[in-house]
DNA sequence: TCTGGGGTCCTAGGACCC
DNA sequence: TCTGGGGTCCTAGGACCC
């Protein structure tokens, strides 16, 4: 009897075990960029944030010349001028469709797959722990270059927050081409004790500060920490962290994505807006682009919240102001959002400002299979309303997105971001497929 | 001249109810 | 003079992520 026990209790233990794979995608929006303009290899390349504002994606070089994440590119027209560095605004239809490409790839190699961002995924390698695990990251990281172009860094370890830090170890060091296991216990307090608390996953720059004013600067120092004293200043997230870098798996794999409890769709104006039909017709857009969201994950919203502000960064008098309201009963329908957006605004603007940007958000988000019903006004559900925006849907999937819209969008749209070097959409328009000169 | 966008989760505190 | 207690719900704000 004791035999079976023990042998049972063994079985429980391997059971438990976990194992995670991270495969995160190097410099993304620069990766994606190259894959179809071999000119940029080995080059400084930046790409910008909407409106070429910021930069949000640099390649290695841009990195080594000091352009920091998320720096203002008018900051550093320096050092883009001074070392020729390629400039381009972000092309999210492009990147969105490389990553599904990307995602795809990945899906062969685990039954269990959670996408985590544009960029970065988690697979559940559980029951692997007999495979050579070097061998099939190395596996990984050559079939996502091979099939899609775009260079990748796998760390595996038996959490994800552990997963994150081989990862990152992945990404930092040259000599494991790209690829690092943190399965062998003797290395990994060594490796944590050399990753500095701020470089872990969940700990952001505010709990850093803290935990270093503690004397806490190491992750190993962290893992180390009084379990009491971590959910007393870090809350139970924190704890989850701590636990995870001692090896015991709180964050589970998430394979479906559950749906969004909040859509937005906020931008600022590529110049300056000052008139109410100008406004008008941009948050009837940003509404409009939100129902669509709202309507992919099929889905219906009860409260829109509508905002407009101007430029923070400038001198002289700010004004920024925002409002909500009830949709009754919850809709999925474009012109109840494009309708009330349009009602929000007239009691928020004032004249005389200079706006610089808006955005409007939806609330109270539940499914539009499972809602009430009600009693004497009609529900999206089943309604003509519903008819006709799947029409619209169809036709817009199937032509170039946004063929098909609203007039109360305008037709102009002078506020459009800017987007002054916007690669072509290479993967999902026939337009603009690629073209090989010889 | 030029400074992004879109999410999630947790907590504290107030309102409200019985 | 003396002024309960416990629960739930909602919201704002903060922290974090990519």
């Amino acid at each position: 009897m004791g035999s079976c026990y023990q042998r049972y209790k063994v079985i429980l233990i391997e059971k438990m075990k976990t194992l995670f794979a991270l495969v995160d995608c190097n410099n993304f929006y620069v990766s994606c960029e190259r894959v179809f303009n071999p000119s940029l290899n080995n080059q400084p390349v930046v790409v910008l944030s909407n409106n070429d504002g910021c930069a949000v994606s640099r390649s290695n070089e841009a990195k080594a010349l000091g352009i920091r994440m998320g720096e203002p590119i008018f900051k550093c027209r320096e050092l883009v001028n001074k070392h020729s560095i390629k400039v381009l605004s972000s092309n999210y239809v492009l990147y969105g469709d490389i990553s599904q490409r990307v995602m795809n790839t990945l899906s062969r190699f685990t039954p269990k797959l959670e996408i985590y961002s544009i960029d970065e995924a988690f697979l559940s390698l559980d029951g692997f722990a007999h495979y050579n695990l070097l061998e099939y990251a190395k596996e990984i990281n050559r079939t996502v270059r091979r099939d899609t172009g775009i260079p990748v860094s796998v760390g595996i370890a038996a959490t994800k927050t552990l997963a994150k830090v081989a990862n990152r170890i992945a990404k930092k060091n040259p000599a494991t081409n790209g690829v690092f296991c943190l399965t062998d216990e003797k290395f990994i307090d060594p490796l944590l004790e050399n990753t500095g608390v701020g470089d872990i996953w969940g700990i952001g720059c505010a709990r850093e500060k803290l935990l270093k004013s503690y004397g806490i600067n190491n992750a190993l120092q962290l893992k180390n920490a009084s379990e009491d004293w971590i959910q007393k200043h870090l809350t139970i997230m924190g704890l989850k962290t701590v636990r995870e870098l001692r090896g015991i798996s709180c964050l589970p794999l998430e394979e479906t994505s559950p749906p969004k409890k909040v859509i937005a769709t906020t931008r600022s104006f590529g110049h300056e807006v000052r008139s109410f039909d100008e406004l008008a017709e941009s948050t009837a857009a940003y509404a409009s682009n939100a129902a669509e969201k709202l309507r992919e994950q099929n889905s219906v919203c009860g409260h829109i919240q509508l905002f407009i502000a101007t430029n923070p960064f400038k001198n002289g008098e700010q004004y920024a102001n925002s409002s909500s309201m009830r949709i009754n009963p919850p809709s999925a329908y474009t012109p109840d959002f494009t309708n009330c957006a349009r009602m929000l605004l007239k009691s928020i603007y004032r004249e005389g400002f200079s706006y610089k940007r808006a955005g409007v958000i939806l609330f109270d988000i539940s499914s539009s299979k499972n809602s009430q019903e009600y009693l004497f006004e009609e529900t999206y559900q089943n309604s003509p309303k519903e008819k006709l925006m799947k029409t619209i849907d169809k036709i817009n999937s199937r032509l170039n997105y946004g063929k098909l819209f609203f007039a109360s969008e305008g037709l102009d749209k002078p506020w459009y971001m800017r987007q002054s070097n916007r690669s072509k959409r290479f993967t999902t328009s026939w337009n603009e497929i690629l073209e090989i000169k010889i």
